[in-house]
DNA sequence: TAGATTGTTAATCGATTAACAATC
DNA sequence: TAGATTGTTAATCGATTAACAATC
C-alpha cells in the first residue's frame, strides 16, 4: 500500500513537495467555489500538468481516489492538510525585524495556516522595545534565554546576510531544528535541522535572465 | 560551439537556469575574498553539486575554463553577469505598498543588482501620498498614464491575491512585458509575457511538509 | 614535459507520461 | 450494466554523472 511507503522511510522526491502546495491551494479554491468533486484530468488542466502528474504525486501518500468519480474535494483537502502538517499549529520566533521580518510579521496568511509568531528580536537598539504586529521587539542576546523558557517549532530569520549564519547557530543552539530563512545564504547547520530559503535576489536573477535571453 | 545553441534558440533547462544566480553568488564571494582562480571540483564542493554539473551547466553558454587551470573567477563572474543580464540597469514599478510592497522598495540589494523603483502605487486612499525609500505612492489608477509616458522594464506586485490578476492586466496592457509576483496565484498573462512568482506561503508549507514528515 | 583540469560524449539515473487492468 | 476514472506498471524522456580525449 502506498501510503506505506512513508512509514518505512523512503522518500519524496523534491518535485513532488513541491507540487504539493499547489494542489492545496487549488483545492481550496474549489471549495471556495463550492466545487464538490474534480478528476485528475481536470484538476492537471487547472493546475499545468498531466493527469498522471497528479494520480502519481498523490499515491505516494496513499489512495484518495475513486474510481469512475474522481477525487471528492473536501476529501483530498483534508488528506493534503494531514500530509503538508497543517493539522496543528506551530509557534515561531522571528529574527531580523527590517523591514522584511515586519512585513513577515504583518502576513496574515501564515497565521490563518497555523503559523503563529510568538517573540521578535532584533540587535538594532533603535528598534528594541518597540511593538509591531502587537509584539515587542526584543533584545537578540536575550534570544538563548527566550528559547529555554518557551516551545518553539521553527524560527524565521529576516537578518541582513551578514548576520545569518551567527543567528541561525544561535537558534540551533538553543534547539530549535527547523528554519525558515530569507537571508541571502544557505546557513550551515546539523543533520536532523531543517532549512527553508527564500533566495529573493536568486528569484529576481532569474527573471532577469529570461528578460535577457528573450531580448538576444 | 556551445555559446551559438542560445541564438539558436535552443532552450537552457530551468534546472541551469536555478543554478546560475547560486553560482554568481558564490563567485561573487570569492572575489571578495581575493580567491583569483577556481577548478569545478573547488567550486562543485562549494556549492554542493558535482564537477560535472558545474562544468556541463556552464558549457550551454560557452568555454569560460582552461584545462589544467581550471576558471579564472574574475573571467568567470563577468561571463555570469553577461548571462544574467547583470550589465545592465532595469527600471521598475512597484505596486502594492503594504508591508512586503514597502520592505521590497526598501531592500538595497535589488538596486545594487541594477534594479531601480521609479514609481510605487496602491489603491489605499491611507497610503497615497505617502513617500517610501523617497518616492511617493500614487494612486492605482493613474498607472495606465504612468506607463504611456515612462519606460519600465518590469513591475513588482506586491499586492493581495485578490487584486493581482487585475493588477497583472493593467500592466501588461500598459506594455510591462516581465513581471515579479509575490501575489499567492499564478497570474494569467498572454504569452511573451515573463512572470517569475515568490510563493511564500507555498515554500512555508514545504517546511510544514518536512517538519511533518521528520516527526512520524 | 608531466600534471591538472577542461568540455563533451556515453552511461546512468530518476522523473514524467502513456497505457491499461481494476473497479466504482 | 456501461462509462468513467482511478492507481500502477511499463515506456519515454530528460537531467545528472562518470569517463576520457584534448590541451593548457
Amino acid at each position: 500500500m502506498a501510503a506505506k511507503k512513508r512509514s518505512k522511510g523512503l522518500v519524496i522526491p523534491q518535485g513532488v513537495v513541491s507540487r504539493l502546495p499547489i494542489y492545496y491551494r487549488h483545492l481550496l479554491d474549489l471549495r471556495s467555489q463550492s466545487v464538490e468533486r474534480i478528476s485528475s484530468a481536470q484538476f492537471g488542466e487547472a493546475v499545468g500538468c498531466t493527469a498522471a502528474q497528479i494520480r502519481s504525486d498523490l499515491s505516494h501518500f496513499g489512495s484518495f481516489g475513486q474510481q469512475g468519480y474522481g477525487y471528492k474535494v473536501s476529501d483530498l483537502l483534508r488528506q493534503l492538510e494531514k500530509i503538508l502538517g497543517l493539522t496543528r499549529t506551530y509557534s515561531a520566533v522571528l529574527v531580523g525585524a527590517g523591514n522584511l521580518g515586519k512585513a513577515l510579521a504583518s502576513y496574515d496568511s501564515f497565521r490563518e495556516q497555523g503559523f503563529v509568531i510568538n517573540a521578535i528580536f532584533d540587535v538594532d537598539p533603535v528598534l528594541i522595545g518597540n511593538y509591531h504586529s502587537g509584539k515587542v521587539i526584543r533584545p537578540f542576546k536575550d534570544l538563548p534565554a527566550y528559547l529555554k523558557k518557551s516551545k518553539c517549532d521553527m524560527a524565521i530569520v529576516a537578518t541582513p546576510k551578514e548576520a545569518a549564519q551567527e543567528v541561525v547557530d544561535v537558534l540551533v543552539e538553543g534547539g530549535v531544528d527547523s528554519i525558515w530563512n530569507f537571508a541571502p545564504i544557505h546557513p550551515v547547520v546539523p543533520r536532523g535541522v531543517l532549512v527553508e530559503n527564500i533566495q529573493l535576489t536568486d528569484s529576481l536573477l532569474r527573471l532577469a535572465f529570461y528578460m535577457n535571453a528573450r531580448d538576444n
